[in-house]
DNA sequence: TACCAGGTAAAAA
DNA sequence: TTTTTACATGGT
């Protein structure tokens, strides 16, 4: 049984799925036009499977799920969330007007015309992985987060394979510190996840509520939690929470992205990332999104 | 081998 | 109040 979907044209679903060409085949993946990835639907995990059926400019998706016999509301899930991981109602043409008056945003959106940003499929996964990316390098967060899912998340057995979904914040809470150090976390960072999970768990810490609001309320209320600094808040939004305009001037890549189309790849500071940035106001994370596809394609300077 | 990598909180000054 | 330090893993 397949549900049909119609983003928001233009989508580009090739494009937008091939930043997950290099994702865990047991949990996230774009291969060979088909992008799968293993979900929690209500109460019970799954593997959904998405293809293009149309154009950029007359999108139209198939989704699969797997086990399959779903519930009216299990589909109506199923296709909310994959709405919510491409950003599918998200129209792109007020951005591309946005920035047009700079000459390399409007040659690299031409360029990557019908690219939609990812969403995780829940705010917490993004506040998640964005505390295990604290400091160390992207591949050393990366080896953690693989290790959290194959210890916390809940697995899924298809066709002689494994999958493993995101463990939801009751799992996290439940865990030992040893057992997050033991997924390679520092000490610190293994109370961290422990206690937002906590939190998160308890619904002390609405985290889809705290997503309808204005981005400097979000960065206030989640800066307060121990764990849980600026840069974390601007990562978690701008990941997980749909905030196109969320940016987070001080990240090194972040520097790095607006450094190589901006500064002639000099080292360059927040203050001066931020002042780039304000060009593109409204919609400065997606504006970054693109510099960093664009710098991954190799596309020129 | 040492050092840095998409920070943060706590200790020390 | 401001500066310094510890922290985990992976790549170079």
């Amino acid at each position: 049984m397949e549900l049909i979907i119609e983003p928001h044209p233009p989508f580009d679903f090739s494009l937008s799925s091939w930043i997950f060409s290099d994702g865990d085949p047991r949990v996230q993946r774009y291969k060979g036009e088909v992008y799968w990835h293993a979900l929690r639907l209500g109460e019970r995990p799954v593997l959904i499977e998405v293809h293009s059926l149309g154009t950029v400019d007359e999108p139209r998706l198939s989704v699969g799920v797997e086990p399959d016999r779903l519930s009216s509301g299990e589909k109506e899930a199923a296709k909310s969330l994959v709405r919510r991981i491409f950003n599918l109602d998200l129209d792109l043409l007020p951005f591309y007007e946005a920035v047009k008056g700079d000459p390399v945003m409007a040659k690299i959106t031409e360029r990557l015309r019908g690219l939609h940003s990812p969403s995780t499929a829940t705010p917490f996964e993004a506040l998640i992985d964005s505390i295990t990316e604290q400091q160390i390098s992207l591949r050393a967060a990366w080896s953690m987060q693989r290790r959290l899912l194959e210890t916390f998340g809940e697995s899924l057995a298809l066709g002689g394979n494994s999958y493993y979904v995101f463990p939801g914040p009751e799992r996290l809470a439940a865990a030992s510190v040893e057992q997050l150090r033991g997924c390679g976390l520092s000490g610190r960072k293994a109370e961290y996840v422990r206690y937002v999970s906590r939190l998160v768990a308890d619904n002390i810490l609405d985290l889809d509520a705290l997503a309808g609001k204005r981005e400097d309320e979000i960065t206030d209320a989640l800066s307060k939690i121990r764990g849980i600094g600026v840069w974390t808040a601007e990562m978690t939004m701008v990941r997980g929470m749909q905030k196109f305009d969320a940016f987070p001037a001080d990240d090194l890549g972040l520097r790095r992205v607006v450094s190589h189309y901006y500064y002639e790849d000099r080292r360059i500071t927040g203050a001066e990332a931020r002042s780039t940035a304000l060009q593109w106001n409204g919609w400065r994370g997606l504006a970054s999104f693109y510099l960093i596809v664009a710098e991954w394609q190799g596309l020129d300077a």
